[in-house]
This record gives structure tokens, C-alpha cells and sequence, in this order.
DNA sequence: TTTTGAGTTGTTCGA
DNA sequence: GTCGAACAACTCAAA
């Protein structure tokens, strides 16, 4: 036992239950200093979104609490990362700096970094895989089975129930000095859809798990429903881990999705530089068609197809979007209309309170049929079909378009064919589903390689 | 080492 | 209305 204290770095893993760094500072430490460090330039081009700023301000608020109801504090300082722990270090003695490891390119360099320059001990504490215990796959189905074949995940960790801090504390600037809330108070919708923290994660979890995952089969592609389990967000920031989750949540079902979390990770850890690229080279040459004007038009929700516009217009108001609908939306934004996915996945980075750039980067690329589990070329969603089949009753595109309150079922989600039009306020469809569809498959039909005849 | 076949959150067409 | 086939190409597992 260290006398010295160590440092605990908070990032994406803003919990103290569960938590590897702060349990391993714990037992080598008899004192432990908590600290948050807001470097969003060390992230670049990734650094947090609109949204996620907004959660990391009120999730860091949250730690804070939790931190002094256990005779703790938080530490709050402004990057660069390695002068504010450089001082933190002079300041308090403190011997080692402890953290959970992330994945994203621009984190593991800049750790790289850090790790040289300080005594350092990285911990897995994100995921329930390391990736680089699974030789790399591109399939999931494939990943699927190898992480089926390895130990089952270990129990999670408890709380500390005190965490014993420095006689003397250094000097922390409080949370609302960095800024990370909006000047204009776009957030009420957010607010009213969600409780950054681990209180808030652990009370989704248990709403989850006890009623909800029963009916997580037939209930997850309802976007009408609260079927999912909506815990995005607090995995995304380390509120819950994946571990608590896991066990939680014994579902086959839902443990898959949550390997989908995992395999997103492993794909950007062995193929970093597909945030920005296409994993398939050949894409790289695919005759995007980028128009500002229909980009708007699907970042405001006015693209004339109910369910996608109903999936936007949550995304904007609340910083979530159902699953089923963000494959239709980002379908749509991709195929029908040809815009770059990258410009897709930048809005939701900005939007999203669960952006993170495994996952953004994996749902992405799998929409754009340029990423791993080769989304097939023909896999062009009707979003009218799609709507029929998952929002029968139009309860969600009602909820989301008011416009469209009037409108019969029948024609609810292909509300140009009603009797009466298009209701005022509404709009038509910026582009023909059959004519999009074509334009599609022909702009794919350029990728491929024409065989040689054999000679 | 080479070959074969399954898989891949969908849509459309025609019987 | 319902159902099966067809719509490439590729990765990966198993033979």
C-alpha cells in the first residue's frame, strides 16, 4: 500500500461501481484523487458532439455527487491532458495515474503518449472484450462465436463505500466553468427524455431487466413502443458498464446486441482509420452526390417520408433515435439520396446523446453497405414498407409529425396518396421511392469488378 | 492448401 | 393475400 495518493482519470467511464482504474488506485493507494479532464482538441476530428457535451456536463455533475457522499471529490481541470496531470502530480505527491482504456485512434495515441510520460496503469474496464483477444473479424456472426467460445465475463464490482482522499485537496475549477452546456438552451427535450449518471443508468438498467427485456424480442422494432433498452447513452459515457449489463440482462437476444457494441469496438481498433473510410476500398470511388439542400432536408426532418422524418425529429428533440428507424434513416440518407454516409455520421456525432464513434462508425458503414457484415447491395429500404410493418398504426410517426394527426392509418405513411393530399404543413417526398431505388442500384453497379472471360 | 457453402436487421416479382 | 426465389460479393468455417 502506496502512501502517495494515486490518480483516478475519469472518461468514459463515469461510474464507481465496476470500475477497474478506481478499484486498482484503491488497493495500491491509501488515498485516491478522482479527476476530469475536459481536452476535447486531443480528440479531433472526433471531440464530443453538441449532445454529448451537454450529457458529459451533467454526468460529470453527477460523479461529483456521488464522489462526495463517499468523503471523495472530483477534480476538474482543462486539458492539455498531460499539463493538468503534470501539475496534478506536482501538487499532491501522487505516484501513479490510473484510468479505463478507450479505443477511438486519436485516444489510444494520445494515451501512448501519456503512458511514456507518466507511471501509468490502463485498465480494462469498457468493454467485455478486449479486441485484441480476438483475432480480427469482419463478420459478426463469426465474432459472435468467437467471443461465445471464451470465458463467460466476470462478476461486476461494487461501489467503494468510501474512498479516502489527500489531506490536503488541489484546486479544481467547478463544471459549469468548461463550458459544455449550450449558450442557447436547446436541451429541454433531452432533459425531459433523460438522467445522465450512474443513478439514472442504474435505474433504466432495472426497468430493463425486470419488465422490459421479456417482451425485447418481439418489442425492439416497434419505435412506437419503449422496447429497446435504452441504454446507449450510459454506456456510451461508462455510467453502467458492460460487465453490469451483461448480467443484468440475461437475455440471448439483447446479449447479441450487445456484442454488436463490442464488435464495433474490435472493427475500430483493428481498422482505425474507417471512421472517416470506407473499409471497402472499392467504395472509395462510389459516385456519392452530395446536395446540401436534400441534406437539410433530412437533418430537419422534412424529407416527406413519414417514418424517417419521425426518426429525425426525435433524434433532434430528444438526442436518441429508435434502432429500427436509424437504419431506415440512414438508408435513406445513403441510398435514395446518395449523400456521403460520412455526412450522415457527422450530424448524428453532433446530435446523438449516445455518439460514440465505434458504434456511429460500424451503423454507418453497415447502412452504406462500405463496412463490415457486407450489408448486401440490394438492401435498399422501402421506407414506406418499413413504417407498415414496424409502425402500423402510425403511433410513432403521429407522435413525432403532428401534421400528419389527421391522416388515416391507411395512408399515414404514404400520406401523398390520401384523398385529401399531403396535410398542410406537411411535405412530398424530395425523391420518388422506385426512381431513388434504381438510381441506387445503378450507382452500386459501378463498384463491381466485370470478370474476365477465361482465356 | 483448396473447395464448398452458410450467412447477411431487405425488397420485389411472379406464381 | 401469401410464398419462395432471385438479387453479388465477400468473409469465414468446415470439410
Amino acid at each position: 500500500m502506496c502512501s502517495q495518493p494515486g490518480i483516478v482519470w475519469f472518461r468514459l467511464d463515469l461510474r464507481l461501481s465496476d470500475n477497474a482504474a478506481l478499484q486498482q488506485a484503491l488497493e495500491r493507494h491509501s488515498s485516491v484523487i478522482p479527476v476530469f479532464i475536459w481536452a476535447p482538441e486531443e480528440e479531433l476530428p472526433w471531440a464530443p458532439g453538441g449532445a454529448s457535451r451537454w450529457w458529459l456536463h451533467h454526468s460529470a455533475a453527477a460523479l461529483a455527487a456521488d464522489l462526495e457522499r463517499r468523503g471523495s471529490r472530483l477534480i476538474v481541470r482543462r486539458g492539455p491532458t498531460e499539463r493538468a496531470l503534470a501539475g496534478l502530480i506536482a501538487e499532491t505527491g501522487a505516484t501513479a495515474v490510473y484510468w479505463n482504456r478507450r479505443y477511438e485512434p486519436a485516444v489510444i495515441a494520445r494515451d501512448a503518449v501519456l503512458k511514456e510520460r507518466f507511471p501509468a496503469v490502463s485498465c480494462a474496464g469498457n468493454l467485455l472484450v478486449e479486441p485484441w483477444n480476438v483475432r480480427t473479424l469482419r463478420v459478426f456472426a463469426a465474432y459472435w462465436r468467437a467471443i461465445q467460445a471464451l470465458p463467460a465475463p466476470a462478476p461486476p464490482g461494487d461501489a467503494p463505500a468510501r474512498i479516502p482522499g489527500p489531506e490536503r485537496w488541489p484546486d479544481s475549477v467547478r463544471i459549469e466553468e468548461l463550458g459544455l452546456l449550450p449558450k442557447t438552451d436547446w436541451a429541454g427535450g433531452i432533459r425531459e427524455s433523460w438522467s445522465p449518471g450512474e443513478a439514472g443508468a442504474r435505474r433504466e438498467l432495472e426497468r430493463f431487466a425486470g419488465a422490459g427485456i421479456a417482451d425485447y424480442a418481439s418489442g425492439r422494432d416497434v419505435p412506437g413502443e419503449r422496447g429497446t433498452s435504452r441504454l446507449s447513452p450510459h454506456l456510451h459515457f461508462g455510467e453502467v458498464s458492460a460487465r453490469q449489463v451483461w448480467r443484468a440482462a440475461a437475455d440471448e437476444g439483447f446479449r447479441r446486441e450487445l456484442a454488436w457494441r463490442e464488435f464495433a469496438h474490435h472493427l475500430l481498433y483493428h481498422f482505425p482509420e474507417t471512421p472517416d473510410e470506407a473499409l471497402r476500398p472499392e467504395f472509395r470511388r462510389f459516385p456519392w452526390r452530395m446536395n446540401e439542400r436534400e441534406l437539410r432536408a433530412w437533418t430537419q426532418g422534412r424529407t416527406g417520408y413519414p417514418l424517417v422524418d419521425a426518426g429525425m425529429r426525435e433524434l433532434w428533440h430528444t438526442g436518441w433515435m429508435h434502432n429500427r428507424v436509424r437504419m431506415v434513416a440512414a438508408s435513406f440518407l445513403v441510398k435514395h439520396l446518395l449523400i456521403p454516409w460520412q455526412e450522415g455520421a457527422a450530424w448524428f456525432w453532433d446530435t446523438l446523446v449516445d455518439a460514440d464513434l465505434a458504434n456511429n462508425t460500424l451503423g454507418w458503414q453497415w447502412s452504406a453497405g462500405c463496412g463490415a457484415d457486407a450489408a448486401p447491395y440490394f438492401r435498399i429500404f422501402n421506407p414506406v414498407l418499413q413504417a407498415q410493418k414496424f409502425d402500423a398504426r402510425g403511433v410513432y410517426v403521429r407522435r413525432w409529425i403532428p401534421e400528419l394527426r389527421g391522416v388515416a392509418d391507411e395512408w399515414v405513411h404514404e400520406p401523398w396518396r390520401a384523398p385529401g393530399g399531403v396535410p398542410a404543413g406537411y411535405v412530398r417526398p424530395i425523391v420518388e421511392h422506385r426512381a431513388a431505388r434504381d438510381r441506387a442500384l445503378k450507382a452500386l453497379a459501378t463498384l463491381r469488378v466485370p470478370r474476365l472471360p477465361a482465356s
